[in-house]
DNA sequence: ACGGTAAGCTGACGGCATGACAGGACAAGT
DNA sequence: ACTTGTCCTGTCATGCCGTCAGCTTACCGT
């Protein structure tokens, strides 16, 4: 469907190929995860992949181009992320544990790709199209079935509240959460209470009740 | 207060001198707002101030070095922050008042300053202390004044809810919004009605009750 | 087995950015 | 005019970028 992987100059990777461009792929991730993104260079990544520049070359335009094929393989992975919110009840106690499930899946997923999204996050505050794109689809993955949710949950009289805006605020609210835990550490949160505040603040947003106990 | 400003070598900057610094700090900014910072290079710059390499180097370390310089004076400005909350009342349409005016006026700085923002936002997503540091202060004039309004508005009834925990949420939102409102508008969330929306969700966090008509 | 064809890799190269230094230009006081 | 210390830049070694020609390797049909 996605047509064959095919090098800069146009020719058709085989099994080789596709191996070496994997490995590239891996160690720039690597790369990414203990350096500095302004300070990741071409000849860096070929040598621990173990070949040479003009090969990492052959397969990708640039640092930015292999950086998006990364991105947008998570971006793939994220849309297992609609299953925290597909299809759960926000009634009672039920409702705070869908709330719990959604923070843990959400941060575990964050972290678990905290490197690329620190770079995808750059370039979308950036201006830059492509990955702005690529953080919406993440984002989206949890966005668009919350934003039901919260339809589904705030009565007909209620119209203040654009459920949109909420949806996208709570979610903004655990990706920032995700991306710099660091900073609620320092202000006496610790790491434990994170997790349960969030998800308070979450079951507020959806239900706009104070959870039951 | 803080010292003279020196050279890289250690002699002591004068009139001229300090004048081609700020016009390299000047340029940087104008860089970083202009392109991405993986591609702001110090030739770059130092041709746009009309002047040469070298003498960037004279007064910085590297690029890196005289990002660092331009945040922390930002950091200082943001000092003023504290006022949209200092003192404030949280009571009834006042308090509403209040929440509006802290959402226009964080926004209105992180916008002022988003090209800096954006990488000190990165360089703490890194785990550069220095960069966090900086990041924290910008945040902290508004989360510790809001900390304290929380607390004194959450009886003592309800300890659910930890008072940092929440004000920390509220002003990670508010810097994610800034940073990325655009996601919002492909939210279908109007710049317009942004503004309001955040401030609800402020109001909401802080005094844990839905605001008056 | 053999040769043809396309994939795969790299050495080498021009170009540009980095970062250091020494020396020259400049301003200010004597 | 001379001295002193500031300020700037030409120059250079080094290293990364990005491209290309050309060599090696794998696959396939006969």
């Amino acid at each position: 469907m996605t047509g064959q992987v095919r090098t800069v100059d146009g020719r058709v990777a085989g099994r080789r190929g596709q191996e070496t461009r994997q490995k590239l792929l891996d160690c720039l991730r690597e790369m990414l995860s203990t350096s500095p993104y302004r300070d990741v260079k071409v000849i860096d990544v070929a040598r621990m992949a173990g070949t040479s520049p003009a090969t990492f070359y052959q397969y990708f335009p640039d640092v930015e181009g292999a950086v998006l094929e990364i991105a947008e393989e998570m971006a793939e992975d994220s849309a297992g992320l609609k299953e925290l919110v597909d299809g759960k009840s926000w009634a009672g106690k039920t409702g705070y544990a869908t709330s719990e499930e959604l923070v843990d899946g959400f941060l575990a997923f964050w972290r678990k790709n905290d490197a690329i999204l620190r770079v995808v996050t750059l370039g979308a505050a950036e201006g830059d199209k492509r990955f702005f794109k690529i953080r919406m689809k993440v984002l989206n993955s949890v966005v668009s079935p919350l934003t039901e949710a919260v339809k589904a949950n705030q009565g007909k009289t209620d119209k203040t509240v654009d459920p949109a805006a909420v949806s996208g605020a709570l979610v903004s609210l655990l990706a920032s959460a995700a991306e710099h835990s660091k900073a609620f550490t320092s202000w006496g949160v610790k790491v434990k209470d994170l997790r349960p505040n969030l998800a308070l603040q979450v079951y507020l947003g959806v239900t706009g009740k104070k959870p039951p106990k």
